[in-house]
DNA sequence: CGGTGATTTGATTTTTCTCAATCCGGGTGG
DNA sequence: CCACCCGGATTGAGAAAAATCAAATCACCG
């Protein structure tokens, strides 16, 4: 079975983790959590890791399972703002401020380490090389939030459909499991939210992706079939704005 | 003539001005000024300010004039990131990397000062107060593109625009100019592009909220009439993803 | 074994895009 | 000084994409 590729199995507190994730890639781990009172909490799929308006500690280090951010207006929209997987830094962008902005819900059971938000700008004082990753972290997140916002101001429905699933196989894969064959774990509804389509145009992109041979859904079940048209529908000549 | 309101007029450099800014506010200017190298640019209208893969030697302090941010995608997609007014940090989403990965195009004829990045960076380590309005510049900037995309994927076309002009006009009152009579620096095309919309359906979505007595429109000219009720528009029940 | 939430598919409506024509104002050059 | 030109803006008509409404199916869970 495939599906065990994406089971992420809890693991001990490991210095190397930091080290070995996206976020601190290059930074000495025992600098971080000899001097960071990191916080490990468990938290059940469905459950929110973090709410818009709960008090700021610190970013969260996703040490573990997918989970979805979001950010919701006065009157009830909301959208989500994206997917993310084990390695991840979570509410980064409240860093500095009194409140989260955002909301962040675990799509899995989840393990995070909340990080002490104001210890950890103290130590990048006094480590560049933390300062380094983290601004990099910083900026990777605001330059993957505009492409997607490219994306959905110019590609239509099939293709943001593709590129997401594409794009999902790809973090996959850093991580080392299949980026050919994978579990959603999102539902529709929050796919589309992300995408800016309503969930039934994302089945019916699936449907069309799967009816031309590029791609095998059944429900949360991804199969690619064939990445190169799949990564061709994204680059197919659409809207120029 | 209100026009004159928004006619930005050269000023000499001045350590204040620093301060004064959204971006800076509350940093000591000499701090800033004493230690770091900057580098005053004039651009011309149509101009670019950086474009994506420039060399990136810090980011830009825009002193005045308006200016837009933009993305594009290998296969020549591009859309508008984001309109700038003076006081605003363009480039900031390149910190720390090699090469510029957004284009930057003054809209007006403009002023730039071009911060060293690698010294601003270090300063950060000494002076907790900048540290601190950096990272408050970045959460920001990253909190206003969210709330955009959330607006762009939610809300119909009519009122993408009405919240627009509301907040250029928000934005243009806390620089002291009017908040509701003045001058787009941006042609249709470009603002549709910043919406998601066709530049025709940014021009029926002006037409229609004039013909409601909303607002005034003639070209670039735009007068709010009814704030509240333009509000009211922007907060109407509509899609709720 | 029923119930619930998620997904899929179909039919229809709405919104926005696209294509086309026209208008308008500022700037240029005769 | 004026006619012309050109980019931007406006308006209209028709087409296309996606939303909306509705119904049926499916998997999983208690």
């Amino acid at each position: 079975m495939h599906v065990a590729l994406i089971q992420v199995q809890p693991t001990p507190l490991e210095p190397s983790a930091f080290a070995q994730s996206q976020a601190f890639r290059g930074v000495e781990p025992e600098l971080l959590l000899q001097n960071l009172s990191v916080k490990r909490r468990r938290i059940a799929a469905g459950q929110p890791i973090f709410s818009a308006g709960d008090a700021y500690a610190g970013p969260h280090f996703l040490h573990c399972g997918v989970a979805k951010s979001s950010i919701a207006s006065a009157d009830g929209r909301q959208r989500v703002t994206g997917f993310h997987l084990r390695g991840e830094l979570l509410g980064l962008e409240s860093l500095g401020t009194a409140t989260h902005a955002c909301d962040a819900i675990a799509l899995d059971d989840v393990e995070v380490w909340q990080l002490p938000g104001g210890e950890l700008l103290a130590a990048c004082a006094r480590n560049p090389l933390l300062q380094r990753a983290l601004t990099e972290q910083l900026t990777r997140s605001i330059l993957s939030e505009r492409r997607w916002m490219l994306s959905v101001g110019t590609l239509n429905a099939e293709q943001r459909v593709a590129l997401l699933l594409l794009d999902f196989g790809d973090r996959l894969c850093e991580l080392g499991f299949s980026a050919s064959h994978f579990i959603l774990r999102m539902t529709r509804a929050e796919i589309g939210s992300f995408l800016g389509l309503q969930l039934e145009t994302v089945t019916r992109a699936m449907s069309l992706l799967a009816e031309r041979g590029l791609i095998a859904v059944e429900r949360r079940d991804v199969r690619i079939l064939d990445t190169d048209r799949l990564r061709a529908v994204t680059a197919t000549p659409a809207r120029t704005h």
